[in-house]
DNA sequence: AGCACGCCGACT
DNA sequence: GTCGGCGTGCTC
């Protein structure tokens, strides 16, 4: 017998090895992971495959060194699932039973859950002091104990760590005064008081109705609705009846979606103990995840994206909220999108899949028209009040300061004047993008990239956003030793010191990856605005994500502009998307926003057709100008992207790929080889060629062929390539 | 990706 | 005479 075994390792192929010589052949199975020696080295392979028959002289495999687990450690499904996006997404076998499982089993730990710790809980004595203000002046165990107090279970200490810069200490003195506790984790006995599902609206309730119909067999359902929605009510209730039919529920979202908001009202209202699987925990934390969800010990598993591999005992739904979030597609490696994953699997098991959104991603759009999906809407807001309505504010030829048209400015003050909070949206870090020296046109330009290094004014730095280089403010041009150096084009750093200026007295609080960049910062910066009386809110797309600002009534998107002309085909969707998903965090029923976007460009079309009638028919209208164009998803493209120190070893590898491509190539086209649109990052230069296709069929038939030659073929060693299958960024 | 082999130049 | 630079090839 022959073991066909899946090896840590970037090889476009399986190894076969012969049982371990101690071991009954007889308890393999497919699915168990085996220690086997590799090269010089020992490692933990997958045992994919019994066989029979090898390509080699039997005499020169090797016996494996041991087999690790009594029972496959996925089930059928989820090896199912990993092979199948083996196959499609053209990648590594090794690679992707890494991606799919947590790090402690892929380092050949055992698949027991690890002692558990103590955990940490609030007191009544905390939550009263919590309540009385006496840690007024303590804010570091204010934040702690207000922590705690939201982890009704308990929290272990490693996640407590994040809270605060010395969580141990901080633990220690709220301990000895009585308002925190230590003690070994409950096992699954959450203090559980089922609160009663809120009634609801029609559309709601056809939705709730039209899923449970499913229950028990494959259908995708695109569920449609405008934030405020309550599109989590309907998961809430779809999985309270799968529950019911004894099944668990698989809920995936991006990555920033999983504030303690939704885990709460996740655990307020769902019985058991909640598996959550995110890149937050600790290793210990995700095994214990993981083996919950395998186990069936939790009834819901809620993670993001590499949650789509998650092994559940009984699966009854999966739910994707989001979808169109482009976090759900793996960026580098093994580049699978997990939405499209959470169908396949859903497919194989024969259970329902929900794909929730707002604004729902172009392809999903496209499925639901033609019938594949099954479009299920929620147009009103729960409680009633209407949409924010949005406004174009044409900027061309106003007076413009800092960014702001004075129109704009004049709507800020007047929401401020109001007591009123202001949202205000931009999509870039840093005080400037640019600095640029009035004397002689110098530009302060990466050394290891085509890009331009951003101003950071307040660190005193400039940083290139794409490969991390920073170094010193030149006080003086490096080319002509003028002092007259200056920043261009607007940050967010930028607009909030210009906003200090413009409203001295107004509190203002900016969200972006540098203001949050210490753990619990984000937190801290919440605080501020729920609470803390700021009323000028200033950030990236951080602030599109997973928090509701109740208060806000005006916001502001200050420069709409690159998304409507970008380079990729996509970005006129992803602005279309940002700009609701921006709208929807403000206002509520009795005090609804307004939405106010800056551009250049007051007639382009989409642009017109989303203020005006939605994204519904925004979408439709993107939709004709990509079938126009033969785009995605009227055409299905794979990218072979290649780069390499020497331009020209980039370019020879990818010259070479097309002339293996050409005779296969039948019924799709090959772009290229072209320079990326940046060509030269992290001192790499980049280019890759673009296969499409109208059928899918074509692509992968050509794909599995183009992929084995790439493959076998000897390669210039100095060139890192990889294929991406249904890119979304074209770069 | 690792990891070794091996063939060249810079030192004790 | 040896240490170690990285180009090349292999991993059942």
């Amino acid at each position: 017998m022959i073991l066909r075994i899946a090896v840590p390792s970037r090889l476009y192929r399986t190894f076969d090895y012969l049982p371990p010589p101690d071991c009954d052949p007889a308890t393999l199975q497919p699915g168990m992971r085996v220690q086997v020696p590799f090269g010089r080295q020992q490692v933990v392979g997958f045992l994919v495959e019994l066989g029979a028959d090898t390509a080699l002289d039997i005499a020169s495999l090797r016996p494996a060194l041991a087999v690790l687990d009594t029972e496959a450690l996925l089930p059928p499904d989820v090896l199912a699932l990993i092979q199948w996006a083996q196959r499609y997404y053209h990648h590594p076998p090794g690679e992707v039973f890494t991606t799919a499982l947590p790090v402690l089993l892929r380092q050949g730990e055992p698949a027991i859950a690890p002692a558990s710790t103590p955990l940490w809980r609030i007191t009544a004595a905390g939550r009263a002091a919590l309540a009385d203000d006496s840690l007024r002046r303590a804010p570091v165990q204010w934040r702690m104990l207000d922590y705690l107090a939201q982890c009704p279970e308990g929290a272990e200490p490693e996640t407590l760590r994040p809270v605060v810069s010395h969580s141990a200490a901080t633990l220690r003195t709220l301990r000895d005064k009585g308002w925190a506790e230590q003690s070994a984790a409950l096992e699954g006995a959450t203090a559980f008081a089922p609160h009663p599902p809120p009634a609801l609206n029609v559309a709601q309730a056809e939705a709730v109705a039209a899923m449970i119909a499913a229950l028990g067999r494959f259908q995708v359902f695109l569920l449609e609705g405008v934030t405020g929605s309550g599109k989590t009510e309907v998961y809430l209730q779809v999985i309270e009846a799968a529950l019911a039919q004894g099944r668990q529920a698989l809920v995936l979202t991006p990555e920033i979606g999983l504030t303690p908001q939704l885990l709460a009202r996740f655990r307020e209202r769902l019985p058991g103990p909640l598996a959550v699987s995110h890149s937050g925990l600790s290793d210990e934390e995700r095994l214990k995840a993981w083996l919950m969800a395998r186990e069936g010990r939790a009834r819901v598993v809620v993670g993001t994206r590499s949650a789509v591999f998650a092994p559940l005992q009984a699966p009854g739904i999966l739910i994707i909220d989001e979808e169109h979030d482009p976090s759900f597609k793996q960026q580098d490696g093994f580049r699978y999108h997990a939405r499209d994953l959470a169908i396949v699997r859903g497919q194989q098991l024969g259970i329902p899949v929900v794909l929730g959104s707002a604004t729902p991603a172009l392809e999903s759009c496209h499925n639901a028209q033609r019938g594949r999906y099954q479009l299920l809407s929620l147009p009103e807001r729960v409680g009633g009040g209407a949409e924010p309505p949005i406004h174009i504010l044409d900027v061309r030829r106003q007076p413009m300061r800092e960014g702001l048209s004075l129109p704009l400015l004049e709507r800020i003050r007047a929401h401020l004047d109001r007591d009123e909070q202001v949202l205000l949206f931009l999509n870039r870090r840093g005080f400037s993008p640019v600095l640029l020296c009035h004397e002689c046109g110098w530009i302060s330009q990466c050394r290891h990239c085509d890009a331009r290094m951003t101003l950071h004014l307040r660190r005193q730095r400039l940083i290139c956003h794409h490969c991390g280089d920073q170094r010193a403010v030149d006080t003086a041009c490096p080319q002509c030793g003028s002092v007259d150096l200056r920043g261009l084009g607007q940050g967010t750093e930028r607009l909030e010191t210009a906003l200090c200026q413009e409203f001295p007295e107004v509190g203002l609080t900016r969200m972006d990856r540098d203001s949050t960049r210490r753990r619990g910062s984000l937190e801290t910066l919440l605080a501020d605005i729920h609470t803390g009386g700021r009323r000028l809110l200033i950030g990236t797309q951080m602030l599109a994500k997973g928090h509701h600002f109740p208060d806000v009534t005006l916001v502001g998107i200050i420069d709409a502009d690159q998304g409507l002309y970008g380079i990729d085909f996509r970005s006129s969707e992803r602005m279309a998307q940002l700009i609701l998903q921006v709208a929807g965090r403000a206002g509520r029923a009795e005090k609804p926003g307004t939405v106010i976007i800056q551009t250049h460009h007051p007639d382009h079309p989409l642009l017109r057709t989303l203020v005006s009638r939605g994204y519904p028919a925004f979408a439709a209208e993107a939709l004709a100008e990509r079938q126009a164009a033969l785009l995605p998803p009227f055409a299905h493209q794979a990218l072979l992207r290649a780069e390499a120190v020497d331009p020209e070893r980039a370019t020879a590898f990818l010259n070479a790929a097309r002339a293996l491509a050409e005779p296969l190539a039948d019924g799709l086209e090959v772009l290229g080889p072209a320079p990326a649109p940046m060509e030269r990052r992290a001192g790499r230069y980049r280019a890759h060629l673009l296969m499409q296709a109208t059928q899918r069929q074509d692509l992968h038939r050509f794909l599995h062929r183009w992929t084995a030659l790439l493959w076998a073929d000897r390669q210039d060693r100095q060139v890192r390539w990889s294929l991406d299958v249904d890119p979304l960024e074209l770069y």
